[in-house]
DNA sequence: ATTCAGCTTTCCCACGTTGTAAAAATGTGG
DNA sequence: CCACATTTTTACAACGTGGGAAAGCTGAAT
């Protein structure tokens, strides 16, 4: 029974902070057999091992975590730096790095760069230096240049679709072919006019860019139309950013009989518009998203999006990092590319309601 | 220019970690001068001050920041431990937090408990102590006597509904009154039946028992039924949960006009299954969730809520554990209850389409 | 030249932990 | 009872930093 056991108040009494040396002194016994104990060394004989923790309870000893990092070098922890939390997909993928990391016995440090160029370099350079044994990030503005600028002993996976010519580890799926999965659905169920929500200009590198240019693949091989005029362009991709871009395509007088979205939010925002205007999905309209969030299966339409495997990716892209840091400073490893499966999800948008 | 600028290869080379030792070395100085230049220290003559910055730059140091935390006793690290970062609004709250947090120089620390007792229960007994300074912990399972027993030395601070009587700072909105105000637009709306959805058994203290208080009050006053067949258990707060809960309403043969929700991702899940079931809304049932996340403002039909303020959220729950930890042990000052407001918003769900 | 005040730099140590190596205790066989 | 192997425990140092005080330096006043 810890003997401050009563104590009802936060700072009341001396609460003082207990430290290997307190409870060695206490034991009768060396600070290092006392930290023996606590790391579960081999060699305690019995005895001695039960005194100790009987001290170690009693007093309530916790490791200081801070001074073993010092000691050790390593922290356990690894950060995740991801654009937004505010979306869902982002949201479910760090719940599934922090679920996967917690089993490997690492903590993970989760940040949000907001899409930011200058966030993003802020943590590839190491931001948080020590701190973090490594850094999983998911960049979108960041450029080749500033990677290949990175000085940092700190080993960096990166994640997502936006590709880089780097030595660094990348997870991502293959957004062209996942995409042309997309597309192809979509003509297989006859649709004839299929606009392309989210496109963006200027970053050739973007994951945009591979969802865009599936899609036009697709179309073009089945005759489709491909023009600008069945192109949206948008800022970002969120729910709101989806709907605008419905509305300026909608207004500048294509009729498209479906549309492929960057991604579920976009596809979202579509529908939003799209009702709006007295039109139906899918018997108008079919949508198509991609990043299969939850909210998508719960639509009063359901979508149909690409699946990507999230765990999948949760744990590739942990493993490397893991392995990167297992591996120390000596070997260099060729960068490796690790591609996560995916899945077309059929729901309503597409195929109608039962 | 840094002599390894022309790194390409993550690990190749020696890519040694700089120490304040080395700058000193490098600069014909002691090791507490780099010191007092790194941390901007008064008393160093200009000539001095530069040539040790350019040494840094050259050899470019890094403050190791955990042996920082270790001299100084504080890591300038908080945690944030919420139910799950899968629903929307425990990721908007993470935003605002991380976002105020890091204007005051501290770094958050983002984890999940999943809603489990047990997670909860690790958390506030100081898992990762010495990591982090303090915690803001938003608690579902964990019980009054867990927070009484609990032995740690680090700040807490209580975030959301559920209420506790022990000593910490607790931030939490009028449940009783918000859902008031909620079920008060339904009367005044002119609904009849008003079933609530997400009722949770044995836990007087959570938050659906004040959510279910404020509609059953309202109810009452008005002279509208309240019959346990108005009211629909659940057994979490997902869309899934609402789909299904709903489903069992509408199975019992109940016909509400209108439902209010324990909260938005409830009241999703809700319309998902009238829209199924062919009822249409608002015009056969409104629907009012809680929390005012953004899905809501994109259904099919868009839902009116109820919405805490996120922002002053976080910024009281910072504040008090900031505020905390600046009082140190001595002074040992009565807890805070502190309720940021709310606001009903009100959508097609309750008020027509235009 | 001497003294003293004030600015600048250095020295020493502690934060709490663990790796290393050496010391102490225990056991084994002759 | 001794020599030697093995197990258990301890002493010491070091991880990188910053607080505190002492030491060194400068320049002005005596």
């Amino acid at each position: 029974m810890a003997p401050d056991a009563a104590i009802r108040w936060p700072g009341e009494g001396k609460r003082v902070v207990v430290s290997l040396k307190d409870v060695a002194l206490r034991a009768g016994v060396s600070v290092k057999t006392v930290s023996n104990v606590v790391n579960g060394y081999r060699h305690v004989t019995p005895a001695t091992r039960q005194r100790v923790q009987r001290v170690i309870d009693e007093l309530g000893y916790r490791p200081n975590l801070t001074a073993r990092h010092l000691r050790k070098g390593r922290t356990g922890m690894i950060a995740l730096a991801l654009p937004e939390l505010g979306n869902p997909y982002f949201a479910e993928l760090a719940d599934a790095v922090i679920a996967y990391a917690s089993t490997l016995d690492y903590i993970v440090l989760l940040d949000h760069t907001g899409g930011r160029r200058d966030q993003e370099i802020l943590f590839a350079q190491g931001f948080r230096a020590r701190v973090i044994d490594g850094l999983i990030l998911s960049p979108i503005e960041l450029e080749n240049e500033d990677l290949l600028a990175r000085d940092s002993d700190a080993p960096l996976v990166l994640l997502g679709e936006r590709q880089y010519d780097a030595p660094y580890d990348h997870i991502a799926i293959d957004n062209v072919a996942a995409a042309r999965t997309a597309a192809a659905h979509l003509v297989e169920i006859g649709r004839r006019r299929v606009a392309f929500l989210g496109a963006r200009h200027g970053y050739a590198r973007q994951a945009a860019h591979q969802r865009l240019r599936g899609w036009r693949e697709v179309m073009t091989e089945n005759g489709r139309p491909t023009g600008d005029e069945f192109v949206a362009v948008t800022d970002g991709y969120t729910r709101e950013d989806g709907a605008r871009a419905m509305a300026r395509l909608l207004d500048s007088g294509v009729r498209p009989d479906a549309v492929f979205c960057y991604n579920d939010l976009v596809a979202i925002g579509a529908m939003r518009t799209l009702t709006e205007r007295g039109l139906r999905v899918p018997e108008d309209v079919a949508v198509v998203g991609f990043d299969d969030i939850e909210d998508g299966r719960y639509c009063t339409t359901t979508l149909t999006t690409v699946a990507p495997h999230k765990g999948a990716i949760a744990r590739a892209a942990t493993d490397a990092l893991l392995e990167r840091l297992a591996e120390g400073e000596g070997k260099a490893v060729e960068p490796r590319r690790v591609r996560p499966g995916f899945a077309l999800v059929t729901r309503e948008s597409t195929v109608g309601k039962p």
